[in-house]
DNA sequence: TTGTAAGCGTTATCAC
DNA sequence: GTGATAACGCTTACAA
């Protein structure tokens, strides 16, 4: 018992007698199981789950390293696992999370089905939902501004004089659906058609982007601009449109490395991912410190995104 | 008691009491505490840590990546932290690790101060060492043949005439030492002289690396070729030359995207990251399956590298 | 096939 | 200030 508290610096030990026990505690390379410990001390293993789709994918990786920055400040260590846009996987690797008694968990949901993230069915977990947009369910979210971007960037394409506007992007989780509305609606604002040709939503790697994106440029009429809507979108329609010396507007979502080196001008939607895992490890710890009912009253943090160009003017549409 | 062995597939129990029980947990959303459960059942916290130096470069994410489907096939799941290069807090992590009764451990090593990691210090749970060799400790690890591929990537230089080589790495962590020394290795063999003024080994970043090149560039002999020790250095020094319009001959440690797009040739000692986390998990695995005494033997896996070359000739020497 | 008792390593509570 | 006792939720061993 006294052990015990001197190990947890319980004033109430004289402290000749904790440092006593340090030192034993040191030589026999003694450590209090943190098993035990959480086991007693409910709500308190002093772990947070993260779940994301695809760890390697850099978006991600910041997002964990935004969350892990955090977390690590407050001694708290993660838990991490990949979804792989998987939501029966991400039903268990909840589940699972749940029964480790975790303090906390951060998730980026696979799909629009949420029903397992709610409150309910959490045991009181809290829970924050990172980069896509809650469904059905009540719980704190930090999310970009999709739409916004998205409809920037589609504006500004407008004004340069660019009619024949091609889409890609991954399937439609949120965010890119997102990003999807907010390009039709600035379309729809300058009174412009859409031509359904030339979106194409089903690429998730650089790959199948760029075989979507020769297509388009393949076409009788193909288009003056790209809207990417995410980075291995944008990648892959750059290679694409180097392959066959095209010289279109390429613009997209989410800033990458190199973006400005390239032979080619592109202007993106960008923004501070590792800031977006700060802002969901701060909602979730309050969250978590403060013993707050998930029920309480929900935040919702909406990050702005910055246009930036790269590489000289864009070129012209018509 | 028959709750528990029902919830764990116990054939000693009828089927009927069996699925009665299944569904009174469903009903209640009842789910088994995994902390109780590994503080009864020793050696299988069903967790495996893993200290990466730095979670946001693409390197450690892909490693990441890989060890995280390994263990995801064995349902098991990552607690992950960075290290931050920083040795201090390495042995901190390592510590709490084990307080944790993790079944395993990954570690990308911050130094050459390895004691902590010894097997000794962690109560019979195994290590494995990514990345970087085991300095005056017998564990198992899996690492690169990074001498090899620096000797490779040098000795090209030499042939194609290059007689002034700058070497620009980051600090001499395991890795970037050995590098170093097949770089230097290289030389040797072809009786040429290093000019130290041509070796950088202090840029952890791009930023870094671009000042670093650009120093040399503006030297009154600058080198006619660069060998870069890892990706963020070899990027960095592609700013460099690109602002300043030089055109000598970029080499470099680690592919990274759009590697192949640069207006300038590369040739590059590549090599498969998510592989390097697959091995060092399936090492992993066998040990803590077999449970295998940690002074077992030894296991060392070293992968090769592959030159690979991008963007057309390279730039001749001299 | 099912239930009972003990114990995993810690901490809350209450005596001393 | 320190120590005994019970309890956290589970599983192993054994009895019914």
């Amino acid at each position: 018992m006294t052990v015990s508290r001197a190990l947890r610096d319980d004033p109430m030990v004289l402290p000749e007698t904790r440092d006593r026990v340090l030192e034993a505690a040191q030589q026999l390379g003694y450590r209090r199981n943190e098993l035990a410990r959480s086991l007693r001390v409910r709500g308190s293993s002093g772990m947070v789950g993260l779940l994301v789709t695809n760890l390697a994918n850099p978006f991600y990786a910041e997002l964990a390293l935004g969350v892990e920055t955090l977390c690590a400040q407050r001694d708290m260590k993660l838990v991490v696992s990949n979804t792989a846009d998987n939501v029966e996987r991400e039903r268990d690797l909840v589940d699972d999370l749940v029964a480790r008694r975790v303090d906390g968990m951060i998730v980026v949901p696979a799909g629009t089905e949420q029903r397992h993230l709610a409150p309910s069915n959490l045991g009181g977990i809290p829970v924050v939902l990172a980069a896509r947009r809650a469904v059905d369910i009540q719980v704190d979210c930090v999310m970009l501004d999709d739409y916004d971007g998205a409809h920037q960037i589609t504006s500004r394409l407008i004004e340069e004089g660019h009619r024949r506007i091609a889409f890609v992007g991954p399937p439609a989780a949120w965010t890119s659906a997102e990003r999807l509305r907010g390009f039709r609606a600035a379309m729809a604002e300058a009174r412009l058609p859409i031509d359904e040709a030339l979106l194409r939503c089903e690429q998730r790697d650089v790959a199948t982007a760029e075989v979507a994106a020769r297509e388009l440029l393949n076409l009788e009429q193909p288009p003056t601009a790209f809207f990417c809507a995410n980075s291995r979108n944008t990648i892959g329609t750059y290679r694409a449109m180097r392959a066959g010396r095209n010289r279109c507007s390429l613009n997209g979502f989410d800033d990458f490395e190199l973006a400005d080196m390239l032979d080619v001008p592109v202007r993106l939607a960008a923004y501070d991912t590792r800031a977006m895992g700060r802002h969901a490890a701060e909602l979730l710890l309050a969250r978590i410190q403060k013993r707050e009912p998930m029920d309480q009253l929900v935040r919702q943090v909406v990050l702005p995104t910055t246009i930036v160009q790269y590489g000289g003017p864009m070129p012209l549409g018509s």
